[in-house]
DNA sequence: ATTCCCATGTAACATGTTACATGATTAA
DNA sequence: TTAATCATGTAACATGTTACATGGGAAT
């Protein structure tokens, strides 16, 4: 629904970017929020550079060129994520494969879901990477915070895709047992966090 | 890139429908793979019917139509299955304002994070009832186990999507204090299990 | 009578993809 | 000198949205 509305956040953290460097969050594998191809990306730009929500902050004799937010593109941003409802509808190519992954044979399915088993571990890993990165710099002010928060989502959300593919064989393959006493202990599992309590230590 | 692909998924499991039902499916907030708009379906049908995806099962004086998948299309699904890469790419609405909270200031940001996590919650009860409902049937076969793990899968992304809301205002809040700390004992608890232990009553 | 759900479409428009084309700079 | 990365676009096409238009059947 909005292309616009992803690169106004990237731009509203205040350092000005140029359509490769947009490009680049928009293909970046572990972030999760936002795709665009290159040349979607370009367009978008001398649009929103024509209504007047970003401008032109450096170009040099290549035509490279930077973009920063203007103060409409700033009201439009508020506007967006106080005053319009977020969109909660999905397409997900690699979730719709794992609800059809019985039209095939056993040795098929188990072969999709390890290599999407893969993907996700390398996702793991990388985010994890992010997340010390991240941590070591310590700048912490909002934009931040904000953005440690997103990882740790992402990092969780990545971990129980593993570990529900770890188990998809034996969910698949089990005869016909105690699938109830599986599912009744799940119930029972779902007040566990899979993050941290807060510290005693706090104000 | 394919709601093809996700009407194919759904006529395969046998049932004819027609293009109400199937938008019932691609609009039910629970089901978290693939949205489509009412005149998408419809249109798509017929060109779908064209090319010898689908074809005709059922049709009234009302004009009325349930299709069902053809020998082609059942090997269209399988051929894009195993043959054709997953498309790990995102769009996520909801995902985006979370991570620009920080440019509203803080009643606003917790204001937009409840509304979520009000959300979140309600399809949080729904996908509880739904694998209530699910387990009750006990069906038991390929079809039924592969939808009931995508629906424990859901459960446990939404139950840790609602866990991070909860405390999204406290690591937004925090002043400045055991931010490492706190990162160190998330890398600990990852790996606590969303999903029960295999019961020790298997063969 | 009126409202809600069932059911199907068309037409104009907005958004997103693919293939193609170009060229500078940096490192091996 | 060759490949990788940086950097920007156009044109044709495919996909998806919105507004509009229509009408039957069931329940209140």
């Amino acid at each position: 629904v909005a292309l616009k509305h992803a690169i106004l956040s990237a731009l509203s953290r205040g350092v000005p970017l140029n359509g490769y460097a947009l490009n680049n969050v928009f293909s970046n594998e572990t972030e999760r929020s936002w795709h665009a191809s290159t040349s979607q990306v370009y367009s978008e730009l001398l649009k929103m550079e024509r209504s007047g929500l970003i401008q032109v902050s450096e170009r040099n004799e290549l035509g490279h060129t930077s973009y920063e937010i203007t103060p409409e593109g700033t009201a439009e941003i508020k506007h967006w994520l106080q005053l319009t409802d977020p969109d909660h509808t999905v397409r997900d190519d690699s979730l719709l494969r794992l609800m059809t992954l019985w039209v095939v044979d056993d040795v098929s399915a188990r072969h999709l879901a390890e290599a999407e088993l893969s993907f996700q571990r390398k996702r793991q890993s990388l985010l994890k990477q992010k997340i010390t990165e991240f941590t070591e710099t310590r700048e912490d002010n909002r934009v931040w915070r904000n953005r440690r928060a997103i990882y740790e989502l992402w990092l969780a959300q990545t971990n129980s895709m593993v570990q529900w593919l770890e188990r998809l064989p034996e969910i698949f393959e089990r005869p016909d047992d105690d699938l109830a006493e599986i599912l009744n202990e799940a119930r029972l599992l779902e007040g566990a966090s899979d993050f941290p309590a807060r510290t005693a230590t706090a104000v």
